[in-house]
DNA sequence: TGCCAGGCCCTCTTTAGGGCCTT
């Protein structure tokens, strides 16, 4: 039988939009889902020696005593590097999260790991839940009535929240195209699939997504 | 408050421009 998949949902706070244009991580957090449950969290701030200006921290409400006092970036990263190892990644926005992950990782010399590709929840809601207001992280999670998670923009607040969206996007996944799935799960390989098809070919994308699962799954058992 | 950057989507498009989303 295979090993349930495990997909960590990380979120950065940060003093600027890029790594590109002077941006650093001043806190992150992994939440891990497994099997439809949130099954561990991770979260720090982290002394990335750099100024939050204002308006940043009125937004998170991270200040630069709060930072003074934070352990050093790279050894959050490491941390939450081993936290996560092996594990498919989701976030919020990914291109945001991604940047600043490939940065902070290659500023505290951890080794890329191969596994940790990203799929992003804003595309998917856009293609799974068009009727929705907005697809900020907030307006979905009032749009779906998720579990209040504490403060936005604090980093282990919204990741809870983003992974309580993707075990919702998982369950809606599940039940709209449950004859196409045939009880496979709504596995990160779908939803990386699922951000890059348009609307209107969903259906076609899980059913492809299918035969060729059960072609890799056949490959495999002949070679074992 | 609005801009900043980057990646992406949508359309009055594709030799482009505007908007969304993240801090």
């Amino acid at each position: 039988m295979a090993q349930a998949e495990t997909i960590a949902v990380i979120d950065f706070e940060t003093s600027g939009m890029s790594p590109a244009s002077g941006g650093r991580a001043t806190e992150i957090a992994a939440v891990l889902v497994r099997e439809g449950e949130i099954v561990g969290e991770y979260q720090s701030l982290m002394n990335a020696g750099v100024w939050v200006p204002p308006f940043i921290e009125q937004l998170t409400g991270i200040s630069n005593a709060m930072l003074a006092k934070a352990p050093p970036a790279a050894v959050v990263m490491a941390e939450v590097d081993a936290f996560t190892r092996g594990c498919p990644l989701i976030a919020h926005n990914a291109s945001f999260d991604r940047g600043f992950w490939q940065y902070e990782l290659a500023q505290a010399g951890c080794m890329p790991d191969p596994a940790h590709e990203f799929a992003c929840t804003v595309l998917l809601a856009r293609r799974l839940y068009p009727e929705a207001p907005s697809c900020k992280l907030g307006a979905l999670a009032r749009h779906h009535q998720l579990p209040d998670m504490g403060r936005a923009h604090r980093a282990l607040a919204d990741a809870k929240t983003t992974a309580h969206l993707l075990l919702r996007m998982q369950a809606d996944l599940l039940d709209r195209y449950r004859a196409e799935l045939l009880g496979l799960p709504a596995s990160h390989a779908l939803l990386a699939r699922l951000q890059r098809t348009a609307k209107t070919q969903l259906k076609r994308a899980v059913s492809e997504h299918v035969k060729q699962a059960r072609q890799a799954q056949q490959l495999r058992l002949a070679q074992f």
